[in-house]
Formats: structure tokens, C-alpha cells, sequence
DNA sequence: ATTAGCACTCTGTCTTAATGAGTGCTAATG
DNA sequence: CATTAGCACTCATTAAGACAGAGTGCTAAT
């Protein structure tokens, strides 16, 4: 169903009116406020048969026409223009770019810091878990006479430490040894099978260190669920007040209920995003409590695995325009960082 | 100016009623829902008089009374009985402490999620930023061929760590020469203090590493930034919701407002709380926005050097009973898991 | 000293009426 | 034949007025 160069155009002034205003709008208002060249009353049938396609939505009988999940589609893919940032935005994103980070947790909070600052929306930034939990390398570091540091590398590239109390007083040397004798052993296995028997062959072989040994085993295993934790940051939550849509107490808790569930947070940006750079509308959105919200998510990664997603989340009556504009140069900049630091 | 036994019990009763019910109390409601033993209008003198002494206000003529202010802190001080808590929260509190964590922040962390889920208010965890930086240990070790990790361990038990590029080929044996160059100069020194005069002179005495020495500089210069990054978390953020006082969506968007303002938080935090278990009651807080507030908080220390906090915020209506008597709980177990784990 | 009775005050809620933006339909127009 | 002007009708929002309910302060009686 194709529709007429008129009706794109109506369709289009009506839902830049509506992302404006947020007042479902007339056909008077949009003939007087736009050049469309033809009267209220034409406007108005076209209206009507727009609705009838499902791109218009009426609230109720006698008040304007706001556009539908189906509108916005069509807006996204088809009618919007991309929007030249603003200098104030430039200088943001310039300063974002300078910074350097060491930790790919801080430079996604970062980014969403200035992602809200940029959009008046609210950001989200998800540093992905960990798929998989490799040993690579362990390392002890001698701190005092009865600490130690326990240095470990998992495959994807996160470290982990933690000071352990040795029991015993231990100098570099003997810690260098129990360092290779773990190396030796656990190298290449996956955190959440570190057994029992495990530890007890590493303490056949050193038996004087067996305490240390047994205590830096058990960390092992705690740490892996550590490991596994999601991270989720926000910014600019307050930023939903400005929206008439959220003005309501309800609504407005709701929406922020839903950004508390790591869980449901995490399910809804992964399934969202997937590559580069997506858009999803109302009620493409999976769960109920995000349909009458859009995510424009961006998806990141480091040597082909994902590693976090960057979001920003608003009303359905969304500048998209701009949102996109904004995260197409931070989706770059902040590919550029990953690919040198990390 | 001291309080008669019979003012005593009946401000006793109205600061429970409003701080059940969130509306002013009157003397007829009192007498009936309250056993005191005298008639409404005795009451009604009795009130009248506790205005005057500043313990009762009166939002318009012909309503009944709320608290102040300053008859919380009397009520906090001398009147409010401990609870008992409840078996949910008995539970709750020993799963809490059940758990094990190698990161101070983790530990408050989850420590702020259960508090909130056992008060029904807000809570706020705050790790306190290393106030010195001076370097105990470097430790560099092996990773690929062209990158390897970089441990600091920082005086006050702080790690941090990062994956460096070499930009040569290094084994560890040269990973461990460089390590102690960089132990023997840097011991000591504050992180702040990196200058290049300090480069210079070791990239002399090891010169077939000197770009890899000015990486490590360049490194630890940057890094002692991230480290005083303050960590604010919050939990339960969403409660405010329950509390009519904040039924208002101004109201509400400026306590949200008010968290996400992180300089603002670690201050109110610090000053609210230095020792032990505090109350500061609406007024009695320094920043305008949290004088309608009050705030419990709790101070965590590992050897005499403060490293956290947790707090509980709410509206100056708040249980204080109650939320007190879960802090105590809270407080011991932490101070114990400081005490064995840190 | 305490209490019952009463007039008065203020808020919150409900009803009603007025206003205004918008629609759909019909008939006139180029 | 597409377009437009005109008109009756709908619905939401707002303001004003009426009313009930909870509370107070004061006075007089106990």
C-alpha cells in the first residue's frame, strides 16, 4: 500500500507537530502552522484515511489525530532527515572524545554521562556479562607479611583482584611458585568447575602452601559469580519528567520501576540491539512496560564479542531525528577508542 | 524548658499517628484512637501549647498538627522505642550476611539493596574516594606477546589494574626487571606526583625500555584521576513514590534530581554521618533540597580510615524506629565483614 | 483543672456551566 | 471531480459555586 505524495507529506508535518507539541493535532493547526498548500478540510479526509491505514490515531471522536507505532516506523526509515548537531552538542561530543579510559565499564558510563546531556533523554549503558570464564593467567603479588594481591586474567580480557590473607607468611619467591603451580593446573579451565579434587591435587604437589591454596580455590569460585554480575548505568533519568506523557505520578513511576530491573534492562537492550545501530517503537518492544517507549540502542564489540550496549530511552514521541543524529557520532568515536585501547 | 509526662505522651502519639498516617493530627482522633485518658478538648490546650514551644505545626488554621522538626529530634533522642524486626527482615538480614565480597563497593553495594528492601525507603551506598594516593606496590605481568597487565596497589588497600600495550615483545623476566625499577622509584611517591623528570631518570637506566616506561608514566598519571572517582549507588529509589508528601511530580523530580547529583550526595553523606550510627533530621541538613528530608546514616571504617558509607533517606515523616533498628543490624554485621575480610 | 458545647474556618470533592478545538457531513465551487 | 466553505455536534478542560467533614478556639459549666 503506497501512499501518495500528499499524504507523506501531511503524515510527516503531523508527526513533527506531535514530537513538538505532544498535543494530538488538527487539521486547522497543521494548515495554518504549515505550508501544505491546500485547506483544513482536504487535510482533514486525508486524515481520516491515514487513520483508516493505521498511521493516525485518534484519542478520542472530537480531538486531533496523534500517529501511530506504525507512523514512527515509517518516519525512521523513510521521512526523517538527519539533523546537523549543534555547536554546543559538537563540543560535548569533542571532549567525550578526548578522555581516555582503562576500563571499558567507565568509557560506556562516560558516553551515556554525555548521551543524556545530549539528548535531554535517558541514557542507558550496559556492560555486557561475561559469556565465557577462562582462566588465562593468575598471578600472587606479595603486599605485606600475611597478604598477598591474587591477580586474575580471564580470556575475554577482564581482570579480577582481590587480597587474600596467606595464613602464613610468604615471600616472592614461594609465591611465584604457587603462582606457576596454578598456572600450570588451571589454565585454560573455566571458573565455575574449580572442584574439589582440583584443589586437592595442587595440594599434593605443594603441600606446605595447602591452606593458601585451598583459600585462593575458593575464591576462584566465588569470584566467578561475581564475574557474571551486569552492569547497568543510567543518566539523565530525571530527564522523563520533562515529558507531558510521564506527568502523570503513575506513569512516571513505572517508567522508573522498569530501569531498576537490571534483569529486564538487560533483556530489553540485547534483544533491542543487535548490530550497529537500531531503533525499536513501542510495542516492538518485548515487554509491556517498554511499549509505550522507544530505545535507539548501539551495539559494541571488541574482536567480534559483544562487550556493552549504549541506549537512549524516551517516550514513542521521540526526537528521533536527533537521537540518531547524536548516537551515529558517539557509536564512531567510541568504536574508534575500543579498537586502540582495548 | 522541660516537658510534662502528659505533653510527652501526647506528642508521643501524634508523631506516630502522622508518621503512620502522613496526615495532620487532631485532637478528636487522637482521644480516640490513642488510650491518654483525657478528653479531646484537654488535648487541644495540651497541643496548643506544644506549638508554642515549637514541637507542633499548624499548616492552616483549622487543621490538626504535624510534627516538627525539632519534635522529631526529641522523639529520635529520648522517645521512640527499638522494634523488633520482623521475620522477613530477620532473614533478609542473614542472607546479607551470608554472602561474601572482595570489593568494599560490592559489599555496600549489596548492602544498600537489601536495606532498601527491608526499610521500603531509599538507600544510598557511598564508597569514600582514597583521599591519599600513594604507590605501595607495581607489578607488571605477562599477557600476549604485545601487551601485558599493569597491578597497582595503592596504600589505603586500593587495586587497580590495567591491560598496557609493550610496543616490543617483553618476557617476564624483563616485565619483572621493569617492575622493580619502577618499585625502587616509586614506592612512596603520590600518584599525583608523576612528573617526567621521574621518567627521564629511570628510562636512563633501563633505556631498551623506554617506551614502554613512558607508557607506564603516562598511565599512572591518568589513572590517579579515576581513582578519586566517587561511587554513589542507590536502591530503592522508586519508595519515594509510596510517600504522599512526595505524591507532587515537582516534589518528586527534585528528589530525584537531588541523587543524581553525586558531588551534592557524597557531601550531604559526609557530613551527615562521621561516627557511628547519625540522624539528621530535615532542617538539620545543610543543602536546601534535603530539608525536607531526613537522613540515617552509618560510617564504615577499616583501620581508622573511613571507607564508606550507607544511608537511608526518606521524608522527615520517616519510622525512624524502625529504620534505625535495622541500621544497627546492618552496621554490626558490616563492621564484622570489614573487620575479617579487608 | 477539666470538659462539653458551639460558632467559625479551611480543605477537598462534587456538580454544573461555559469555552474551545476538533470532527464529519453536506452542499457549493472552479 | 477534486477541493473547499459552512455548520451541527462531540468531547475535554476549566472555572465557579455548593456542600460535607474535620478541626480549632473560646466560653461556660462541672
Amino acid at each position: 500500500m503506497e501512499l501518495s505524495e500528499r499524504k507523506l507529506k501531511i503524515l510527516k508535518a503531523i508527526i513533527k507537530d506531535y514530537i513538538e507539541t505532544a498535543e494530538p493535532v488538527g487539521s486547522r493547526t497543521l494548515s495554518r502552522k504549515y505550508d501544505l498548500g491546500v485547506s483544513a478540510a482536504t487535510i482533514r479526509n486525508e486524515m481520516s484515511e491515514l487513520e483508516e491505514y493505521g498511521y493516525l490515531l485518534q484519542p478520542h471522536t472530537s480531538s486531533g489525530r496523534i500517529p501511530s507505532d506504525k507512523a514512527y516506523r515509517l518516519y525512521v526509515d523513510q521521512l526523517m532527515e538527519s539533523k546537523r548537531l549543534a555547536k554546543r552538542q559538537q563540543e560535548l561530543l569533542r571532549k567525550n572524545l578526548a578522555q581516555k579510559f582503562h576500563e571499558i565499564q567507565n568509557l560506556l558510563r562516560n558516553s551515556a554521562e554525555h548521551l543524556a546531556e545530549l539528548t535531554d533523554y535517558t541514557s542507558i549503558a550496559m556492560a555486557e556479562k561475561t559469556q565465557e570464564t577462562l582462566v588465562k593467567h593468575i598471578q600472587l603479588v606479595p603486599v605485606d607479611e600475611d597478604r598477598f594481591l591474587l591477580v586474575l586474567i580471564i580470556n575475554a580480557g577482564h581482570v579480577k583482584n582481590s587480597l587474600l590473607k596467606t595464613g602464613q607468611a610468604l615471600n616472592q619467591e614461594e609465591l611465584q611458585k604457587i603462582s606457576n603451580l596454578l598456572n600450570t593446573h588451571l589454565q585454560g579451565k573455566d571458573l565455575r568447575d574449580m572442584t574439589k579434587e582440583q584443589g586437592e591435587i595442587m595440594e599434593e604437589e605443594l603441600p606446605e602452601y595447602e591452606r593458601t591454596i585451598r583459600g585462593i580455590l575458593l575464591y576462584l569460585r566465588e569470584i566467578s559469580k561475581e564475574i557474571e554480575r551486569i552492569d547497568v548505568f543510567f543518566s539523565g533519568t530525571t530527564n522523563i519528567f520533562n515529558f507531558p506523557e510521564f506527568n502523570d505520578i503513575v506513569k512516571a513511576r513505572s517508567f522508573l520501576a522498569m530501569l531498576e530491573e537490571k534483569e529486564l534492562m538487560k533483556n530489553l537492550l540485547s534483544l533491542s540491539g543487535r548490530e550497529g545501530l537500531s531503533v525499536s517503537i513501542g510495542r516492538e518492544n518485548l515487554y509491556e512496560i517498554a511499549q509505550e517507549c522507544s530505545l535507539v540502542t548501539t551495539t559494541y564489540k571488541v574482536d567480534d564479542r559483544t562487550v556493552g550496549h549504549l541506549s537512549v530511552i524516551g517516550p514513542t514521541r521521540m526526537d528521533y531525528s536527533k537521537v540518531v543524529s547524536v548516537m551515529y557520532r558517539i557509536n564512531r568515536d567510541l568504536n574508534r577508542s575500543l579498537k586502540n585501547d582495548f
